[in-house]
DNA sequence: GGAAGTCAAGTCTCG
DNA sequence: CGAGACTTGACTTCC
């Protein structure tokens, strides 16, 4: 069975990524502004329910300056019930959420401030899913990072830095390729490694090709391997025909993912879109193809 | 009221 | 070695 879902926002509804200016913060306009989009989340998910969606991803915007030193994450304490509230709802629901910190997130960092900052940003990301009460299949998705001229070092880095992760941040973390540093390869060898399951981006990995003579199905079915006891997860897009080469797509080519679809429809996936159209993408997926969930 | 510039952040490439 | 691109959607300023 495959489930497809998308990331971050609904283009029609209100936005659940609201902020501000770091210069004009205050700490009662961040807990205005974070309980107005744990609102706009709550609406979201109750839109994906209706509308048969049962993944999503949650907006790394969420909590206005979630994960910057001013933030006295005050909003844990005052937001605890509603997450709870979403959490239950989550849950009944039978639907799994994720989130995706951005390019900033490093973890393999040289510098040691980085990598705080690095920390601090997971903590934050765990902290939304802990608050809901979620288990460790709601997935924090990283890239590994930076090469800084030796990639195969900064890899050795980089499993070091997760097996020292605090276990709590650790059991959410999945890592994925991307389409300029470490590819499907990278990720897939050194998630075996450290323990970790492997989320393939099948649009990175047509930018940044690895495993020169396996066809995608064998590649997702190697990435599979990594989520034992799990529903895997995989990402996908199109490139943009008018951007830089590995830039999303404003929706799915509907043709080109039929073609995709028929090398995988018998597995078990979620499949996360990640295209500008957001929700209007599944649903137009969902109708033209009726076995999709 | 629409268009253009700006924004917390780290890494990489280009000149 | 410094500037700009990259990515992103929302905010802010400008006309």
């Amino acid at each position: 069975m495959i489930r497809i879902g998308y990331a971050g926002i609904n283009t029609g509804l209100p936005t659940s990524s609201r902020t501000f200016r770091l210069g004009g913060y205050t700490e009662q306009r961040m807990l205005q502004v974070a309980q107005a989009n744990v609102s706009a989340l709550e609406n979201i998910l109750k839109w994906n329910e209706e509308n048969g969606i049962h993944l999503f991803r949650i907006t790394s915007n969420l909590i206005p300056f979630g994960s910057h030193p001013v933030n006295s994450g005050s909003w844990k304490q005052a937001l605890s019930d509603d997450f709870e509230r979403i959490g239950r709802f989550v849950k009944e629901s039978g639907m799994r959420v994720s989130m995706h910190p951005g390019q900033y997130t490093v973890l393999n960092t040289p510098d040691k401030g980085f990598f705080a900052s690095a920390l601090r940003d997971l903590e934050y990301h765990s902290s939304v899913l802990d608050l809901m009460g979620l288990d460790e299949n709601h997935k924090i998705v990283v890239h590994g990072g930076g090469a800084y001229k030796n990639k195969e070092l900064y890899l050795g880095i980089l499993k070091d830095r997760i097996a020292e992760l605090p276990p709590a941040i650790r059991k959410r973390l999945v890592l994925e390729n991307d389409e300029l540093v470490f590819h499907a390869e990278d990720i897939l060898t050194l998630c075996r490694e450290a323990g970790l399951p492997a989320v393939l981006d099948v649009f990175h990995h047509e930018v940044l090709p690895s495993f020169p003579d396996k066809d995608i199905r064998q590649i997702i079915i190697f990435f599979g391997q990594t989520w034992p006891g799990a529903r895997q997860k995989i990402h996908y897009s199109d490139q943009d025909p008018e951007k830089r080469r590995g830039s999303h797509s404003g929706s799915v080519d509907v043709h080109r993912f039929g073609k995709f679809l028929d090398r995988v429809r018998d597995l078990e996936l979620d499949i996360m879109l990640e295209v500008k159209d957001k929700q209007s993408s599944v649903l137009r997926l969902r109708e033209t193809f009726p076995d999709l969930k």
